[in-house]
DNA sequence: CGCATTTGACCGGCGC
DNA sequence: GCGCCGGTCAAATGCG
């Protein structure tokens, strides 16, 4: 019952991913990407093929037009779908069964990082509600609101069971409002969003919030572009428009640090081109960043990346 | 002092 | 009907 919509959706990723010449998709940054939560096996395979050859990297859209499906029913997908994709070095999954199922709304989008810190700092400013233990997996997982007034987004945060590297990050439902400007630094603002383009240094006044627990090595406060050797956005904004059918975005692509690859290796995907190795270097931010800017882009909303990003995780004390 | 996190209790759904 | 399980609540606690 799910195929129909799905299906749709795949072809519709494709559209926009089957092109690694003509730019970046989102997913090519850094290797995220995204993956159905149901048919996981599925749909990897056939988005795989695609990005796979470019390495290891697996996108794919969970577009499901369940219509009576229940919430429970749909948990048990999820639940099953989340952790996969071993060859992926970060996942990320949308699940737009929600979209379906229940009146549209609350996609859920599932991302999966390969990360030594859980807490993928995605713009937005999350609070914890909640860690529970659950079956199946030894690592407890953490429920976080979005504090934001108004606005119900939730998100759970996991690590894979076998791969402690692997984070597992589940948003759930559409925010409300725009990313909480703040982190600092211009050159964030994709344009296409009609916000704030930029809090130069609203330097988060909020507190700890994001506890990293590693160190970010390239960025802190360095110009990431420049270090990444990619243009700051537009380049992969324009050519890797991600809609995923439901967000228009404008996206700009939030810094990642590749400088390492050279461009030659990318063939427009330079996240994907991340080795384990690699990964190693600084698996935090790099998967932080994939995964982030996924989501963000996944849910339409351009992320206003800024090498401040790196300084506010970097001060994770507590 | 205000706000975020921690953590056990509580709740609802599901399977047996 | 009962127990398991995932998810949420809320009082206590901690930090800046």
């Amino acid at each position: 019952m799910w195929e129909n919509g799905k299906s749709e959706c795949i072809q519709d990723m494709q559209g926009v991913e089957g092109r690694p010449a003509a730019g970046p998709p989102v997913s090519a940054y850094g290797d995220t990407s995204i993956m159905e939560s149901q048919d996981v096996a599925d749909v990897s395979s056939t988005l795989s093929n695609e990005i796979d050859r470019a390495t290891q990297g697996t996108i794919s859209l969970d577009c499901d037009v369940g219509e009576d499906e229940t919430e429970s029913k749909r948990r048990k997908l999820d639940a099953s779908a989340s952790v996969t994709i071993p060859t992926a070095t970060t996942t990320s999954s949308i699940d737009m069964v929600a979209a379906a199922s229940r009146a549209v709304r609350e996609p859920r989008v599932v991302v999966q990082t390969t990360s030594e810190v859980d807490i993928l700092d995605d713009g937005y400013r999350w609070r914890k509600y909640g860690q529970k233990v659950v079956k199946g997996n030894p690592n407890p997982r953490s429920y976080y609101k979005c504090t934001h007034q108004g606005c119900s987004v939730r998100k759970h945060v996991e690590r894979a069971s076998h791969d402690l590297k692997s984070v597992i990050t589940t948003y759930e439902g559409k925010h409300n409002h725009e990313v909480p400007a703040a982190r600092n630094s211009g050159n964030a603002g994709s344009g296409s969003v009609s916000a704030p383009a930029s809090a130069p240094q609203a330097n988060l006044s909020h507190r700890r919030q994001e506890q990293a627990q590693g160190s970010y090595p390239q960025f802190g406060g360095a110009t990431p572009f420049g270090s990444f050797g990619l243009p700051p956005r537009g380049h992969l904004g324009a050519a890797g428009n991600f809609h995923f059918g439901m967000a228009p975005s404008g996206m700009s692509m939030p810094p990642m640090p590749a400088a390492r690859h050279p461009p030659s290796m990318m063939q427009g995907y330079p996240g994907l081109m991340m080795q384990e190795g690699q990964m190693k270097a600084e698996p935090d931010q790099q998967s932080g960043f994939a995964a982030s800017s996924a989501y963000q882009q996944m849910m339409g909303r351009p992320p206003f990346w800024s090498p401040d990003v790196n300084n506010r995780m970097q001060r994770k004390e507590r």
